[in-house]
DNA sequence: GACCCCATGTAAGACGTTACATGATTGT
DNA sequence: ACAATCATGTAACGTCTTACATGGGGTC
């Protein structure tokens, strides 16, 4: 199970609780590579922990536990990180799905549908843009990095489906007065 | 839940049997947006002619039954695909998980994970360059098309990644002659 | 006849989501 | 005081994965 290294890898950079981590999830890392709610992180920091891969450092107040990776959990996060993917995973992801159904529908449709997406991709990079501006010079590793390889990821790949969707507007304009009867 | 609109958009193309959808999602639709196992497909075809979504128009040696897609279904997809989604879905994505988590580790290990990245995407991308090559001029609409823009999706994502670790290798590279101490 | 692929199915268990629940602390 | 947010947890339900199971059809 990935979550489990979600959470080693968010914990390696700097300790957290289970409610900071949650936040994590909703904020950057759910939204791009894995989704989780805090039913299944609360119970899997508490596996993690049993399996001496993380520990609790303090206690703070409203009875929150703040985790940190212990040096075997930094391994394991090493070697999963390291180890080249057999095969390739187990992908979901509705937005994707959309995109590859499009041909299902008729070109004035799949229009419709790529225009929203030029606009809302083309939205999510200006995003992106700002963040990146604002940590601009700062180093790749720390807190402070941890965004940065993962904003310039999520900027480009924004970029990419921007663009992919102006060329496929294009394509189907085309498509339609050369291609389809009278 | 999506699977079933998977298996409308793929129906909406073609009609199929369930052991022919089950190939579709290991060749293309499983591996970018949307996994899914026999298991999985065949039940779900089943709630999908109940509810009058889909239909058997044939069957064929081996107790194969090939289903297609009902008017109601064509609707059901359309209204999916056009409905712009309320809030971002739940993505779960292995490879990309990696690809955030890289910061929690040192320099010369997430280098050797970024060339690993770089090298995939690069034979990824030539594949699917092959692959539009060979459909090169025909229309995007029908059984013919399907690919097309799902497949220059593919390609424009992987030489985005590709691009991507080339970057963030450089960026590791000067971040640690400029940035860490001595 | 042997083997491989086609084609579908069932069932146990793992996993994840949703809804419900509780109480502490901070801000106004 | 009140509301919002912090912080965690339980339980029921639904979904998915894994393993097992079965048999037809084509090919050598």
């Amino acid at each position: 199970m990935s979550l489990s290294h979600a959470l080693l890898g968010l914990l390696a950079v700097e300790p957290a609780s289970g409610y900071a981590l949650t936040k994590s999830f909703e904020l950057s890392l759910g939204r791009y590579a894995w989704h989780a709610g805090h039913t299944s992180i609360y119970p899997e920091l508490g596996r993690l922990a049993e399996r001496g891969l993380v520990e609790v450092t303090s206690e703070g107040a409203r009875g929150s536990r703040t985790y940190a990776v212990t040096p075997a959990g930094r391994e394991e996060l090493r070697s999963w990180l390291l180890q080249p993917p057999k095969q390739s995973g187990k992908v979901r992801n509705e937005e994707v799905l959309r995109m590859f159904l499009l041909s299902a529908l008729d070109p004035a449709d799949a229009k419709i549908v790529l225009g929203h997406v030029a606009e809302s991709t083309a939205a999510a990079a200006a995003g992106l843009r700002e963040i990146r501006a604002a940590h601009e010079g700062s180093s790749f590793r720390g807190p402070e990095g941890f965004g940065q390889l993962a904003a310039e990821f999520g900027l480009r790949q924004y970029e990419a489906v921007h663009e992919w969707a102006v060329w496929a507007m294009a394509q189907l304009e085309g498509d339609q007065t050369t291609n389809s009867p009278a």
